[in-house]
DNA sequence: ATGGCTACACATTGTAGA
């Protein structure tokens, strides 16, 4: 069982990419963000005579979250019900008998940008879902786009970010207590390549010299968490042409 | 030096991303 986690940076531009990818990647679960696109212009059909299942809640320009399946989905969440949000951000199903909840966390701008309250108050709203969400279903995965880096180790420069956005103390206590639910940051489970990222800012080519964030996690619950075999991020297709600045976050579990 | 790149929209410049 693979679940992954790829902001796409517009799904528009990167459908042909996902294709690709998935072709070279058979996963069963794939959560998506930042499609860009309202439900009318989702490419519903074209993913399903894929061979497989899909859900999706967008708007205009921003934002988007998606979850492509290779198995059915049941019990559709769109958005956090314990917060009111125009900005689609949030879907969730259950597979398999797995919680998988694909959230897109607001990026906050800066420190003293009235996005960034905004954040911290979506997060602890997620956190409180969450929660809930696990008296319900024990299996459960939290994959997405935290635009939150855990730790120093998770910064290509950690002097030059620090107190910045992304790394900000009160960020990374939110993340923590979405650990303190119970859940693990699958990444860390295993040894792992110092400098591992998941973005580079297309800019000062961030890529070619891995000045990056790994601010794209999965999360899982304990039953999950225990058959983890491994968490790693994909940088193939950060090298494509016409890329999105993230890559693909893949965990692999034994079946149960 | 708040620049640099990419995507999007009531577009030819402004906003947002991270």
């Amino acid at each position: 069982m693979k679940l992954v986690t790829w902001n796409v940076n517009s799904l528009k531009v990167r459908l042909p990419q996902v294709f690709q990818w998935l072709e070279m990647n058979p996963v069963d679960v794939l959560c998506i963000q930042e499609t860009k696109l309202t439900d009318d212009k989702f490419p519903q059909t074209e993913i399903e005579a894929a061979g497989y299942h899909v859900v999706f809640t967008g708007q205009k320009t921003y934002n988007g979250v998606a979850i492509i399946s290779r198995h059915p989905m049941t019990d559709v969440q769109k958005n956090n019900p314990l917060f009111e949000d125009e900005q689609q951000r949030i879907i969730a199903a259950t597979i398999e008998g797995m919680r998988i909840i694909c959230a897109y966390v607001p990026n906050g701008q800066a420190l003293d940008s009235e996005k960034y309250p905004y954040k911290l108050s979506w997060l602890a709203a997620l956190r409180d879902w969450v929660q809930a969400e696990m008296q319900t279903y024990p299996e459960l995965a939290l994959l997405g786009d935290y635009n939150i880096a855990p730790d120093d180790r998770d910064v290509h420069d950690p002097a030059a970010w620090e107190g910045m956005n992304l790394v900000s103390p009160p960020e990374r206590a939110a993340f923590q207590a979405l650990i303190d639910l119970g859940l693990s940051d699958s990444f860390r489970q295993f040894e792992q390549p110092e400098k591992t990222f998941s973005w580079w800012d297309y800019r000062q080519l961030g890529f070619r010299l891995n000045k990056g964030v790994r601010i794209d996690h999965i999360l899982l619950s304990k039953p999950l968490a225990e058959r983890c075999t491994s968490c790693v991020v994909d940088r193939v297709p950060r090298k494509w042409e016409q890329p999105s600045d993230h890559a693909p976050v893949i965990a692999t579990l034994n079946p149960r």
